[in-house]
DNA sequence: CTGGGGATGGGGCCC
DNA sequence: CGGGCCCCATCCCCA
């Protein structure tokens, strides 16, 4: 499961006109002192609920339910995740800027919930408060029997289970990090570091099989599905198959798996 | 319409 | 607790 959705966003299909969010608050040229901005500042955004659960559903927008993508495509299933395919070994051999992630070490802490292990007992606490009741979700754990604190967004209707993630989401609506070149903002330094590379033209991420490179890791991957033989993304009615989820959900949306 | 690259968002995990 | 990174997802644009 994408660890994106595990805290889903309300739900629409397009992502934010950026051009639009300029004009209206965000990036111009108030924005650049929120590169500044302490996180005090931000702390009249946030919402503590100690006993939780005050979250009202009904104030979301409608349809919250998520389609998962397996439910209207069907992925090959090559392995267990996408990133431990075939295509990541040659992703990894790939990398020019970054060596691939060492294999974890002794990893001695178990979660009780699942079958995760930490090599600290303080991830093993944080990992633990993932499992945290919200609502009725986790059916093994009575809500009631365990009752966690909730964290609430002011400026949107999301949840979270710590204080960290809250803060983290928060960025997202403060956008500190903000580019000197261009003046756009992100949330995030990582963000902003792929941003810049959109000027310096920075590749750091170059294909083993070919000459081209990208600045961007997750663009490799998908550019490295273009060498593979097999694609990952299967049509449920046509068998046909794709490289690219997004290329998947095209194809559908032309008209040929009808939803079911 | 399809395939692919570019750019970006965001939650989780590790240190 | 925060920064950095991982990974996934998705949109836009162009050939």
């Amino acid at each position: 499961m994408p660890r994106s959705f595990l805290v889903k966003k309300y739900f629409t299909n397009k992502r934010p006109n950026y051009s639009e969010l300029e004009s209206q608050n965000a990036v111009i040229p108030e924005s650049y002192p929120l590169a500044e901005l302490p996180m005090r500042d931000n702390s009249s955004v946030l919402t503590y609920y100690p006993t939780a659960l005050l979250f009202n559903m009904d104030a979301l927008p409608a349809p919250l339910s998520p389609v998962s993508p397996v439910s209207l495509t069907c992925p090959l299933d090559l392995s267990s995740s996408p990133s431990s395919s075939s295509g990541e070994d040659e992703e990894e051999a790939g990398r020019t800027s970054d060596p691939p992630s060492p294999v974890p070490p002794h990893h001695i802490y178990h979660c009780l919930h699942c079958s995760k292990t930490y090599s600290s007992p303080s991830g093993l606490s944080r990992h633990q408060l993932t499992h945290c009741p919200r609502g009725s979700e986790i059916s093994s754990i009575p809500s009631q029997a365990l009752p966690r604190p909730a964290f609430l967004c002011k400026n949107c209707p999301k949840e979270y289970t710590s204080l960290g993630a809250l803060k983290m989401h928060i960025r997202s609506h403060t956008l500190p990090c903000v580019c000197t070149t261009c003046g756009k903002a992100f949330s995030r330094p990582w963000l902003l570091r792929g941003h810049i590379r959109t000027h310096t033209g920075e590749r750091p991420f170059s294909c083993q099989h070919c000459s081209r490179a990208f600045a961007d890791r997750s663009n490799l991957r998908a550019h490295m599905q273009t060498h593979s033989e097999v694609k990952k993304y299967q049509c449920c009615s046509c068998s046909r198959t794709f490289s690219r989820m997004s290329l998947l959900h095209k194809h559908t949306a032309s008209g040929c798996c009808p939803a079911s």
